[in-house]
DNA sequence: TTGCATTAAACTGCATCATATATGATACAG
DNA sequence: CTGTATCATATATGATGCAGTTTAATGCAA
């Protein structure tokens, strides 16, 4: 019998893990929409798996905040009026400045590199068909905040959180006008901390996270949804 | 048969949050100590209840960061470096004054309110025998920034993390001189906020804060422990 | 038809049982 | 005496079954 120590082959993720994974990228893609009931014997044929780690994987989710449960009435994917997403953002800032902050503070040049990389690379995946590309850049300038600052627990914290971010992504509607806001807004928080301005990145940073959660409009994405 | 909701009675709590409360309060109060190893089996048998619920407790206490857990090789209560808990205070920093802000923004007579009832209070609780109530006030007077802030993802995080911050500082010696200093920086702060000075208070609560976590010295108190 | 009681179905919550993995002890070969 | 293989034990991990709760559906009475 081989045991995985052994074996440099990577340790296999537990089911709890996949189920996780599974569910938390079927909300993320809106294969599971938002407010929708998720039962555990549904989920569990689904996966193929048993119940027990199908609720393990929901008490996950729940703690990043993508499903909402209540005693004996079941889980269900959450959702979020405009008021709640502003209110989330709130919290999104808080973690971003602050590691925008430290990352000034302490890798100026390795985090305006990275930002810099990141907008060229933006650049040329512009097209609606690289959308999915053009997301993981989006992420990946907000995340280089946290790699500059070297804070684990900020990150940790974001990485928490950021499940929720790409849900909504999805969610907006995702018009040439609206990335392209975005891009400048990038744009404008680059030159700032190349300027050695972090109060001006600040504040676009602020405009530009605040101005997203208006532009986003989940409602009427969830009214369409739930019927 | 009477159901929950026709009766006025409190929903009785699941096993799985009665589960999670008792390890909580016991890592707190340090009768279950810094990097003490945990078993379901063992939980489950003190508490009087089946594995199941335990488990789950325990995967809620580990998202709070309370407990840390290996694939196969079990749960520890978490244990922190100096230099992690550095970093760690610098997330509650990131909550904290992003929430300062807000209050201030949005209710400053009512936080100013708040915050001068509580340094009263702790005035009246300075002595030794009533230390656990003055915890209480610490941890209330920080909460005041979010309950006035009036951002519930801002609030339901620092809580989240609340566990945390409430168990270092039972590790913290607590000589006069130590709740003493905490005593000058609330008051400090309380002071810059009458003044309508924002920064020099964030400017406060970032040395308190950092302060609190150099003071602390849980390395000497976790060899001590684990020995 | 309307309001209430009763019943049935669905689902969570919890417990028990089975399996897989890791660790430490022991024995054996070098 | 040392290193390696094997076995035993402890523990997490996963599957299954049952009980309690909620919800809605149905039937009965006003």
């Amino acid at each position: 019998m081989i045991t995985w120590q052994e074996s440099n082959i990577e340790r296999p993720k537990s089911l709890v893990q996949i189920a996780a994974d599974a569910i938390r990228r079927g909300i993320i893609l809106r294969e599971l929409v938002l407010g929708q009931p998720l039962t555990e014997a549904g989920l569990a044929k689904t996966l193929g798996i048993s119940k027990t780690p199908v609720r393990e994987g929901l008490s996950l989710l729940r703690s990043e905040g993508l499903v909402v449960a209540e005693q004996h009435r079941g889980y269900r994917v959450f959702s979020m009026t405009q008021e709640e997403l502003v209110d989330f953002c709130e919290l999104r800032f808080a973690l971003e400045s602050q590691a925008l902050r430290y990352a000034v503070q302490r890798q100026p040049l390795k985090l305006a590199k990275q930002l810099q990389q990141i907008l060229t690379e933006m650049e040329a995946n512009f097209s609606p068909e690289n959308r999915e590309k053009y997301f993981e850049l989006d992420t990946n300038f907000h995340k280089s905040f946290f790699r500059c600052a070297e804070s684990r627990f900020l990150l940790q914290h974001y990485e928490n959180i950021n499940a929720i971010i790409e849900t909504v992504r999805h969610y907006i509607s995702g018009t040439d006008q609206a990335t392209g806001n975005a891009y400048e807004d990038h744009k404008k928080i680059t030159e700032c901390l190349m300027n050695r301005d972090l109060v001006g990145a600040l504040g676009h940073l602020e405009a530009h996270i605040v101005n997203w959660s208006k532009r986003s409009n989940l409602k009427a994405n969830i009214s369409e949804v739930i019927q």
